[in-house]
DNA sequence: ACATAAAGTTGATAATATCAACTAAATGGT
DNA sequence: ACCATTTAGTTGATATTATCAACTTTATGT
Protein backbone atom coordinates (compact mmCIF):
# COMPACT_ATOMS: atom_id res chain seq x y z
CA UNK A 1 0.00 0.00 0.00
CA UNK A 2 1.16 3.70 -0.97
CA UNK A 3 2.20 5.98 1.70
CA UNK A 4 -0.20 8.49 1.51
CA UNK A 5 0.67 9.10 4.91
CA UNK A 6 3.20 11.70 4.11
CA UNK A 7 0.41 13.68 2.22
CA UNK A 8 -2.00 13.32 5.23
CA UNK A 9 0.51 14.65 7.76
CA UNK A 10 1.87 16.75 6.02
CA UNK A 11 -1.42 18.42 5.77
CA UNK A 12 -1.68 18.24 9.12
CA UNK A 13 1.08 19.92 10.17
CA UNK A 14 0.94 22.98 7.95
CA UNK A 15 -2.44 23.35 8.89
CA UNK A 16 -1.11 23.16 13.57
CA UNK A 17 1.20 25.79 12.48
CA UNK A 18 -1.26 27.87 10.56
CA UNK A 19 -3.37 27.49 13.63
CA UNK A 20 -0.79 28.36 15.50
CA UNK A 21 0.04 31.47 14.42
CA UNK A 22 -3.76 32.96 13.11
CA UNK A 23 -4.38 32.08 17.16
CA UNK A 24 -1.04 34.28 18.05
CA UNK A 25 -1.73 36.51 14.76
CA UNK A 26 -2.90 39.73 16.75
CA UNK A 27 0.44 39.54 18.68
CA UNK A 28 2.83 40.23 15.76
CA UNK A 29 0.70 40.24 12.20
CA UNK A 30 0.32 44.12 13.05
CA UNK A 31 0.16 45.45 9.61
CA UNK A 32 -2.11 42.80 8.85
CA UNK A 33 -0.04 41.02 6.06
CA UNK A 34 -2.00 37.42 6.08
CA UNK A 35 -0.25 34.53 5.89
CA UNK A 36 -0.15 35.09 2.46
CA UNK A 37 1.64 37.78 2.72
CA UNK A 38 4.00 36.81 5.33
CA UNK A 39 5.25 34.15 3.17
CA UNK A 40 5.54 36.10 0.16
CA UNK A 41 7.73 38.64 2.28
CA UNK A 42 9.61 35.74 3.36
CA UNK A 43 10.43 34.29 0.11
CA UNK A 44 11.22 38.06 -1.32
CA UNK A 45 13.73 38.31 1.62
CA UNK A 46 15.50 35.37 0.28
CA UNK A 47 15.67 35.93 -3.33
CA UNK A 48 16.71 39.54 -2.45
CA UNK A 49 15.18 41.28 -5.76
CA UNK A 50 13.05 39.20 -8.30
CA UNK A 51 10.40 39.63 -11.04
CA UNK A 52 6.82 38.45 -10.20
CA UNK A 53 6.83 35.48 -12.23
CA UNK A 54 9.52 33.77 -10.59
CA UNK A 55 8.17 34.55 -7.22
CA UNK A 56 4.76 32.64 -8.30
CA UNK A 57 6.92 30.15 -9.24
CA UNK A 58 8.94 29.79 -5.65
CA UNK A 59 5.22 30.38 -3.96
CA UNK A 60 3.45 28.08 -5.85
CA UNK A 61 0.79 30.41 -6.25
CA UNK A 62 -1.05 31.71 -9.96
CA UNK A 63 0.48 34.87 -10.87
CA UNK A 64 -3.00 36.50 -10.92
CA UNK A 65 -3.06 36.60 -7.37
CA UNK A 66 0.11 37.57 -7.16
CA UNK A 67 -0.68 40.43 -8.87
CA UNK A 68 -3.25 41.61 -5.91
CA UNK A 69 -1.29 40.60 -2.78
CA UNK A 70 2.05 42.75 -4.28
CA UNK A 71 -0.54 45.42 -4.60
CA UNK A 72 -1.54 44.63 -1.19
CA UNK A 73 2.20 45.00 0.37
CA UNK A 74 2.96 47.74 -2.33
CA UNK A 75 0.36 49.95 -1.02
CA UNK A 76 1.32 48.89 3.16
CA UNK A 77 5.02 50.07 1.95
CA UNK A 78 6.36 46.49 2.49
CA UNK A 79 7.07 46.03 -1.30
CA UNK A 80 8.79 47.88 -3.76
CA UNK A 81 8.52 47.50 -7.40
CA UNK A 82 10.87 48.87 -10.10
CA UNK A 83 11.51 48.53 -14.13
CA UNK A 84 13.56 45.91 -15.35
CA UNK A 85 15.88 47.70 -17.88
CA UNK A 86 16.18 44.93 -20.02
CA UNK A 87 12.58 43.69 -20.30
CA UNK A 88 10.05 46.40 -20.16
CA UNK A 89 7.20 43.77 -19.28
CA UNK A 90 8.37 43.07 -15.79
CA UNK A 91 8.67 44.62 -12.40
CA UNK A 92 11.02 43.79 -10.42
CA UNK A 93 9.88 43.68 -6.88
CA UNK A 94 12.17 43.72 -3.70
CA UNK A 95 11.43 44.57 -0.12
CA UNK A 96 11.55 48.01 1.08
CA UNK A 97 13.47 48.53 4.91
CA UNK A 98 9.86 48.38 6.10
CA UNK A 99 9.51 45.48 4.76
CA UNK A 100 12.89 43.94 5.71
CA UNK A 101 11.83 45.17 9.10
CA UNK A 102 8.59 43.33 8.81
CA UNK A 103 10.32 39.91 8.20
CA UNK A 104 12.36 40.18 10.93
CA UNK A 105 9.35 40.25 13.15
CA UNK A 106 7.65 37.18 11.59
CA UNK A 107 10.50 35.28 11.33
CA UNK A 108 10.18 35.60 15.33
CA UNK A 109 7.06 34.47 15.79
CA UNK A 110 7.45 32.01 12.95
CA UNK A 111 10.04 30.66 14.76
CA UNK A 112 8.23 30.51 17.98
CA UNK A 113 5.51 28.76 16.90
CA UNK A 114 7.37 26.37 15.22
CA UNK A 115 9.28 25.87 18.24
CA UNK A 116 5.78 25.25 20.46
CA UNK A 117 4.30 22.87 17.07
CA UNK A 118 7.31 20.66 17.25
CA UNK A 119 8.14 20.77 21.50
CA UNK A 120 8.56 16.87 21.24
CA UNK A 121 10.92 16.96 18.07
CA UNK A 122 14.60 16.13 19.60
CA UNK A 123 16.37 19.35 17.88
CA UNK A 124 18.49 16.64 15.34
CA UNK A 125 14.82 15.56 13.78
CA UNK A 126 13.57 18.54 13.40
CA UNK A 127 16.75 19.67 11.48
CA UNK A 128 16.50 16.44 9.55
CA UNK A 129 12.96 17.31 8.65
CA UNK A 130 13.92 20.83 7.12
CA UNK A 131 16.50 19.25 5.22
CA UNK A 132 14.11 17.04 3.81
CA UNK A 133 11.55 19.19 3.16
CA UNK A 134 14.53 21.39 1.62
CA UNK A 135 15.37 18.53 -0.95
CA UNK A 136 11.70 17.46 -1.37
CA UNK A 137 11.09 20.98 -3.27
CA UNK A 138 14.14 21.61 -4.77
CA UNK A 139 15.01 21.77 -8.53
CA UNK A 140 11.71 20.95 -10.08
CA UNK A 141 13.41 22.17 -13.50
CA UNK A 142 15.48 24.95 -13.95
CA UNK A 143 13.26 27.18 -11.67
CA UNK A 144 16.32 28.99 -9.59
CA UNK B 1 18.92 32.80 12.99
CA UNK B 2 15.91 30.61 12.96
CA UNK B 3 14.44 28.18 10.82
CA UNK B 4 11.84 29.42 9.07
CA UNK B 5 12.59 27.50 6.15
CA UNK B 6 10.89 24.31 7.62
CA UNK B 7 7.81 26.60 7.22
CA UNK B 8 8.73 27.59 3.74
CA UNK B 9 9.44 24.67 2.50
CA UNK B 10 6.79 23.00 4.03
CA UNK B 11 4.32 25.44 2.53
CA UNK B 12 5.92 24.49 -1.44
CA UNK B 13 5.98 21.15 -0.74
CA UNK B 14 2.16 21.17 -0.18
CA UNK B 15 1.26 23.76 -2.65
CA UNK B 16 3.20 21.54 -5.10
CA UNK B 17 1.60 18.52 -4.36
CA UNK B 18 -2.00 20.32 -4.37
CA UNK B 19 -1.13 21.70 -7.87
CA UNK B 20 -0.15 18.28 -9.41
CA UNK B 21 -3.21 16.92 -7.85
CA UNK B 22 -5.63 19.48 -9.22
CA UNK B 23 -4.18 19.69 -12.59
CA UNK B 24 -5.31 16.00 -13.02
CA UNK B 25 -8.19 15.99 -10.57
CA UNK B 26 -10.29 15.70 -13.41
CA UNK B 27 -9.11 11.48 -14.24
CA UNK B 28 -9.77 10.61 -10.52
CA UNK B 29 -11.86 12.94 -8.64
CA UNK B 30 -14.89 11.64 -10.98
CA UNK B 31 -17.59 12.67 -7.83
CA UNK B 32 -15.93 15.83 -7.32
CA UNK B 33 -15.13 15.45 -3.54
CA UNK B 34 -12.18 17.87 -3.92
CA UNK B 35 -8.99 18.25 -1.51
CA UNK B 36 -10.71 19.06 1.36
CA UNK B 37 -13.01 16.22 0.76
CA UNK B 38 -10.33 13.53 -0.32
CA UNK B 39 -8.48 14.15 2.81
CA UNK B 40 -11.32 13.71 5.01
CA UNK B 41 -12.16 10.82 3.15
CA UNK B 42 -8.75 9.37 3.61
CA UNK B 43 -8.47 10.29 7.68
CA UNK B 44 -11.79 8.50 8.35
CA UNK B 45 -10.96 5.94 6.17
CA UNK B 46 -7.89 5.43 8.94
CA UNK B 47 -10.48 6.48 11.74
CA UNK B 48 -13.03 3.82 10.83
CA UNK B 49 -16.15 5.70 12.88
CA UNK B 50 -15.66 8.80 14.36
CA UNK B 51 -17.93 11.57 15.91
CA UNK B 52 -17.45 14.58 13.78
CA UNK B 53 -15.28 16.91 16.46
CA UNK B 54 -12.82 13.96 16.64
CA UNK B 55 -12.91 14.13 12.83
CA UNK B 56 -12.01 17.72 13.09
CA UNK B 57 -9.35 17.76 15.51
CA UNK B 58 -7.58 15.69 13.50
CA UNK B 59 -8.26 17.79 10.24
CA UNK B 60 -7.10 20.50 12.09
CA UNK B 61 -10.50 22.36 10.25
CA UNK B 62 -13.45 24.28 12.24
CA UNK B 63 -16.49 22.15 13.29
CA UNK B 64 -18.45 23.98 11.40
CA UNK B 65 -16.88 23.81 8.37
CA UNK B 66 -16.86 19.39 8.61
CA UNK B 67 -20.23 19.84 9.33
CA UNK B 68 -20.95 21.52 5.55
CA UNK B 69 -17.92 18.88 4.37
CA UNK B 70 -19.62 15.58 5.95
CA UNK B 71 -23.07 16.94 4.65
CA UNK B 72 -22.20 17.09 1.16
CA UNK B 73 -19.90 14.03 1.32
CA UNK B 74 -23.09 12.30 2.59
CA UNK B 75 -25.23 13.58 -0.02
CA UNK B 76 -23.17 12.15 -2.70
CA UNK B 77 -23.45 9.09 -0.52
CA UNK B 78 -20.03 8.73 0.55
CA UNK B 79 -19.84 8.91 4.49
CA UNK B 80 -23.13 7.86 6.91
CA UNK B 81 -23.76 9.25 9.87
CA UNK B 82 -25.37 7.28 12.74
CA UNK B 83 -26.47 7.96 16.10
CA UNK B 84 -24.50 7.44 19.27
CA UNK B 85 -25.77 5.24 21.77
CA UNK B 86 -24.13 6.61 24.80
CA UNK B 87 -24.76 10.42 23.79
CA UNK B 88 -26.80 11.71 21.70
CA UNK B 89 -25.43 14.91 21.01
CA UNK B 90 -22.49 13.04 18.25
CA UNK B 91 -22.93 11.37 15.69
CA UNK B 92 -20.97 9.05 14.63
CA UNK B 93 -19.56 9.07 10.50
CA UNK B 94 -18.07 6.47 9.01
CA UNK B 95 -17.14 5.34 5.13
CA UNK B 96 -19.95 3.79 2.96
CA UNK B 97 -18.62 1.01 0.54
CA UNK B 98 -18.80 3.83 -1.93
CA UNK B 99 -16.67 5.89 0.03
CA UNK B 100 -14.42 3.01 0.62
CA UNK B 101 -13.76 2.83 -3.38
CA UNK B 102 -13.53 5.78 -3.11
CA UNK B 103 -10.47 6.21 -1.25
CA UNK B 104 -8.92 3.77 -2.86
CA UNK B 105 -9.36 5.82 -5.81
CA UNK B 106 -7.70 8.67 -4.47
CA UNK B 107 -4.74 7.17 -2.49
CA UNK B 108 -3.57 5.56 -5.70
CA UNK B 109 -3.75 9.01 -7.99
CA UNK B 110 -2.40 10.54 -4.61
CA UNK B 111 0.61 7.96 -4.21
CA UNK B 112 1.61 8.61 -8.24
CA UNK B 113 1.15 12.64 -7.72
CA UNK B 114 3.83 11.99 -4.64
CA UNK B 115 5.88 9.97 -6.99
CA UNK B 116 5.84 12.41 -9.64
CA UNK B 117 6.62 15.46 -7.17
CA UNK B 118 9.56 13.74 -5.18
CA UNK B 119 11.15 11.96 -7.84
CA UNK B 120 14.49 13.05 -7.59
CA UNK B 121 14.54 11.84 -3.67
CA UNK B 122 16.15 8.57 -2.62
CA UNK B 123 13.62 6.27 -1.74
CA UNK B 124 14.87 6.17 1.85
CA UNK B 125 14.18 9.73 2.54
CA UNK B 126 10.91 9.83 1.29
CA UNK B 127 10.29 7.31 4.09
CA UNK B 128 12.29 9.40 6.51
CA UNK B 129 10.61 12.55 5.52
CA UNK B 130 7.20 10.28 5.99
CA UNK B 131 7.92 9.48 8.97
CA UNK B 132 9.66 12.43 10.74
CA UNK B 133 6.10 14.66 9.57
CA UNK B 134 4.39 11.59 11.61
CA UNK B 135 6.16 12.01 14.37
CA UNK B 136 5.73 15.65 13.80
CA UNK B 137 2.09 15.43 14.35
CA UNK B 138 2.26 13.01 16.70
CA UNK B 139 1.20 13.91 20.48
CA UNK B 140 -0.60 17.21 20.39
CA UNK B 141 -2.26 16.13 23.82
CA UNK B 142 -4.55 13.29 23.95
CA UNK B 143 -6.28 13.60 20.99
CA UNK B 144 -6.48 9.75 19.41
C1' DA C 1 -31.64 21.02 40.05
C1' DC C 2 -28.57 24.30 38.35
C1' DA C 3 -24.56 26.13 36.19
C1' DT C 4 -21.31 25.03 32.88
C1' DA C 5 -19.31 22.77 29.14
C1' DA C 6 -19.46 20.02 24.93
C1' DA C 7 -21.35 18.51 20.10
C1' DG C 8 -23.11 20.01 16.25
C1' DT C 9 -25.49 23.36 13.20
C1' DT C 10 -26.39 27.75 10.93
C1' DG C 11 -25.45 32.37 9.08
C1' DA C 12 -22.68 36.03 7.73
C1' DT C 13 -18.45 37.36 6.08
C1' DA C 14 -13.60 37.28 4.85
C1' DA C 15 -9.75 35.38 2.67
C1' DT C 16 -7.88 32.58 -1.18
C1' DA C 17 -7.87 30.16 -5.30
C1' DT C 18 -9.03 29.42 -10.13
C1' DC C 19 -9.50 30.43 -14.82
C1' DA C 20 -10.24 32.84 -18.94
C1' DA C 21 -9.57 37.00 -21.47
C1' DC C 22 -6.74 40.70 -22.51
C1' DT C 23 -2.57 44.24 -23.23
C1' DA C 24 2.00 45.03 -24.07
C1' DA C 25 6.38 43.60 -24.91
C1' DA C 26 9.88 40.14 -26.27
C1' DT C 27 11.53 36.21 -29.22
C1' DG C 28 12.39 33.37 -33.09
C1' DG C 29 12.25 32.09 -37.38
C1' DT C 30 12.11 33.00 -42.41
C1' DA D 1 12.30 43.62 -41.34
C1' DC D 2 7.85 41.00 -40.70
C1' DC D 3 4.79 38.07 -38.68
C1' DA D 4 3.50 34.30 -35.57
C1' DT D 5 4.17 32.74 -31.11
C1' DT D 6 5.47 33.26 -26.16
C1' DT D 7 5.88 35.54 -22.07
C1' DA D 8 4.89 39.05 -18.16
C1' DG D 9 1.57 41.09 -15.93
C1' DT D 10 -3.18 42.66 -15.10
C1' DT D 11 -8.22 42.43 -14.66
C1' DG D 12 -12.77 40.35 -13.92
C1' DA D 13 -15.81 36.88 -12.63
C1' DT D 14 -16.53 33.10 -9.88
C1' DA D 15 -15.68 29.17 -6.82
C1' DT D 16 -13.77 27.26 -2.85
C1' DT D 17 -12.39 27.41 1.74
C1' DA D 18 -11.77 29.56 6.23
C1' DT D 19 -13.30 32.19 10.27
C1' DC D 20 -16.20 33.50 13.97
C1' DA D 21 -20.12 34.29 16.64
C1' DA D 22 -24.68 32.82 17.94
C1' DC D 23 -27.62 29.23 18.97
C1' DT D 24 -29.86 24.37 20.14
C1' DT D 25 -29.56 20.21 22.33
C1' DT D 26 -27.54 17.07 25.39
C1' DA D 27 -24.19 15.77 28.90
C1' DT D 28 -21.53 16.57 33.36
C1' DG D 29 -20.25 17.93 37.85
C1' DT D 30 -21.49 19.67 42.20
Amino acid sequence: MSDTHLAIHLDRLVRRIHASLSARAKTFDTDRVGPGGAILLLTLDEMGTAPLHRLAARLVRDKSQLTREVASLERKGMVRRQDCATDARVSLLSLTAKGAALVKTHQHALAEVLEETLQGMAEADKQKLAALLQSATQDHRAEL
